[in-house]
RNA sequence: GUGAGUGUAGCUCAAUGGUAGAGUAUCAGACUGUGGAUCUGACCGCUGCGGGUUCAAGUCCCGUCACUCACCCCA
C-alpha cells in the first residue's frame, strides 16, 4: 500500500456509494428546476476578504476553519467554506441583476472547512443549495423553506425537524443584542468561559451552549421574537401563515441561531435525528442587507445550503438501479473477433456490455457474468459461429435460447 | 483546539509475552459448451510508524500518525 493517503478529512466516493451521489445530484437538477433555478458554478477559492466581508469576521468558520493561502503573487486566497458569498459577488461583477430573470440559483459543489472530522462532518464536504434574489415577499421565504423540506420528503427522508426562527433585522438585532448583552453581563460570573467570551462577539451565540448550566441560566435572557421591529414581527408572522398554506410544519426555536453572520429575518435549520451529534440536513434564511454590504444593489435574498454527504447517509437503503449488463462468452480465443464485434454492435443499440479476454473457458466465464450480476450471457463457440446463431442465457431464470444473430437485436428489444 | 476508542492479508476479524492465523475475495485445478454449491491448491503481511522494557513484543510502556466517535462548531 502507498504510504501517501487521502488529507485528514477527505474521501473518496467510487460504486456503490457513487451511484447514490449521481442519483441526489439529478435529483436536484429535477426538483429546482421545476422552481426555475438554474445552476451557477463559482470558483472553488476566491479572495480571503470576500469570506471575512460576507460571514462575518467574527464567525467561528472565518476564525478557525478557513483553508486561506497566498498564491505567488502574494494575494491572499480562500477555499470557498460555502458558496453565498461568491454567488452573491458573481451576482455583483456580472450584473445579473441586470439581466437575469427570475434571479433563482442553485449550487453544487465541493466546500472546505479546516474543522475536526466525524461522523457527516468532513474538511472537503459537497453542498447544494438555492438562492433567491430581488424578492423579499415573505411567501418566498415559505417557498424556498418549503422547497428545501418536500425534496428531503421526495427522497424519502421524512423524519426530520424543520426549525423556525426571526433574527431581526438592523433595524432591531442592535437594539435587542444590547439587551442580551446586558443580561448576560448580569450572569457572566455563572457562565462557561465559552459564553463569557460570546457576550461581546456574538452573544446569540450563548443560546447554542450545551452546558446545562448556561443553557438554563440563557433561558431566561430575552429572545429576540419579543424585540421584533413592526416589519420583522410582520414579515415573521406571513412567513409563518404561507407555511401553514403549504401544510410545512414547523417547530418554533426563539433561541435558533446560525453561524453565518449575514443571516436577517427568517432563520431556519432542518435536523434529523438519525445523523449523531452533526445532525444539521441543512440551513438557511434570509440575507437581505449582504448584497449591499458586498457592494451591489440594496437587493433583498434567501436561500438555504444542504450538507450532501448527510443526506447521502439518509439513502442507506436506496437500493441502487443497476443497469442490465450483457456478458458475451467467447467458447474459443479464436473467436474473439466475433465476441469483440459483437459486444460492440450490442453497445451502439444502447446496451452495456462486457466481454472477457483471458480466454478462460466457458465455466469461467459465466462465473464472472454471474459475478457481475448480468442479465444475460450470450455465447459465442464453434456451433453458433457455424449457424450464424447466438446462443443467450437469461442467468436469473437459467434459460437458454439459440437465435440467429440476425434476429438478436429484435429478441433483445422484446426480452431485455 | 480538547477527550475517548481503534489500528494485523484487498475486505471482515482471530492469535494466556513464545514459529502471524481463519473466513471471504482473487487466481488455478477437480470440470475445454454453461454461473450461484462443494473439494483441493496458490497468492496475499516491515501486525500504521518510531523508540523503550524483555532471552523473546501483534501483545506491555512512551511517542507519533491515521481512522472512528464525542466536545466545540456547523452542512
Amino acid at each position: 500500500m502507498s504510504d501517501i493517503k487521502a488529507p485528514k478529512g477527505t474521501r473518496d466516493i467510487f460504486a456503490p456509494e457513487i451511484h447514490k451521489w449521481q442519483y441526489l445530484e439529478s435529483a436536484i437538477r429535477a426538483y429546482y428546476g421545476k422552481y426555475l433555478y438554474q445552476e451557477i458554478r463559482t470558483p472553488v477559492f476566491e479572495h480571503s476578504e470576500l469570506f471575512s466581508r460576507g460571514i462575518g469576521s467574527e464567525t467561528e468558520v472565518v476564525q478557525k476553519e478557513m483553508y486561506t493561502f497566498k498564491d505567488k503573487a502574494g494575494r491572499s486566497l480562500t477555499l470557498r467554506p460555502e458558496n453565498t458569498a461568491s454567488v452573491v459577488r458573481a451576482a455583483i461583477e456580472n450584473n445579473l441583476f441586470e439581466t437575469l430573470a427570475p434571479l433563482r440559483f442553485y449550487y453544487i459543489g465541493p466546500m472546505f472547512r479546516y474543522d475536526k472530522p466525524q461522523k457527516g462532518r468532513y474538511r472537503q464536504f459537497q453542498q447544494f443549495g438555492i438562492e433567491v434574489f430581488a424578492d423579499d415577499s415573505p411567501q418566498v421565504d415559505a417557498e424556498v423553506i418549503f422547497a428545501a423540506v418536500d425534496f428531503l420528503k421526495k427522497l424519502g427522508i421524512e423524519q426530520v425537524q424543520l426549525e423556525l426562527n426571526s433574527v431581526g433585522c438592523p433595524n432591531c438585532r442592535p437594539a435587542y443584542l444590547q439587551l442580551l448583552r446586558r443580561a448576560a453581563q448580569a450572569e457572566a460570573h455563572r457562565l462557561c468561559d465559552d459564553c463569557r467570551r460570546k457576550i461581546d462577539g456574538n452573544p446569540l451565540r450563548i443560546f447554542d451552549c450545551k452546558q446545562h448550566a448556561c443553557s438554563e441560566i440563557s433561558r431566561g435572557f430575552p429572545v429576540i421574537g419579543d424585540h421584533l421591529c413592526s416589519e420583522c414581527a410582520d414579515h415573521f408572522a406571513a412567513v409563518r401563515e404561507a407555511l401553514s398554506w403549504m401544510n410545512v410544519p414547523f417547530l418554533l426555536n426563539p433561541r435558533l441561531v446560525r453561524g453565518l453572520d449575514y443571516y436577517t429575518k427568517t432563520a431556519f435549520e432542518v435536523t434529523s435525528g438519525q445523523l449523531g451529534a452533526q445532525n444539521a440536513l441543512l440551513g438557511g434564511g434570509r440575507y437581505d442587507s449582504l448584497i449591499r454590504e458586498l457592494g451591489g444593489p440594496d437587493t433583498a435574498a434567501i436561500g438555504f445550503a444542504a450538507g450532501m454527504e448527510r443526506i447521502i447517509l439518509h439513502l442507506e437503503h436506496l437500493e441502487a438501479s443497476r443497469p442490465r449488463i450483457l456478458f458475451v462468452a467467447c467458447g474459443d480465443p479464436q473467436w474473439l473477433a466475433h465476441a469483440m464485434q459483437l459486444a460492440q454492435v450490442l453497445r451502439e443499440e444502447g446496451y452495456p456490455v462486457h466481454l472477457d479476454y483471458q480466454g478462460r473457458n466457458l465455466k469461467k466465464q459465466f462465473k464472472k457474468a454471474d459475478r457481475i450480476a448480468a442479465a444475460f450471457t450470450l455465447v459465442l463457440a464453434e456451433d453458433e459461429i457455424r449457424s450464424g446463431t447466438v446462443s443467450v442465457k437469461d442467468m436469473a431464470s437459467q434459460e437458454q435460447v439459440k437465435i440467429p444473430l440476425k434476429e438478436l437485436n429484435a429478441w433483445l428489444k422484446k426480452n431485455y
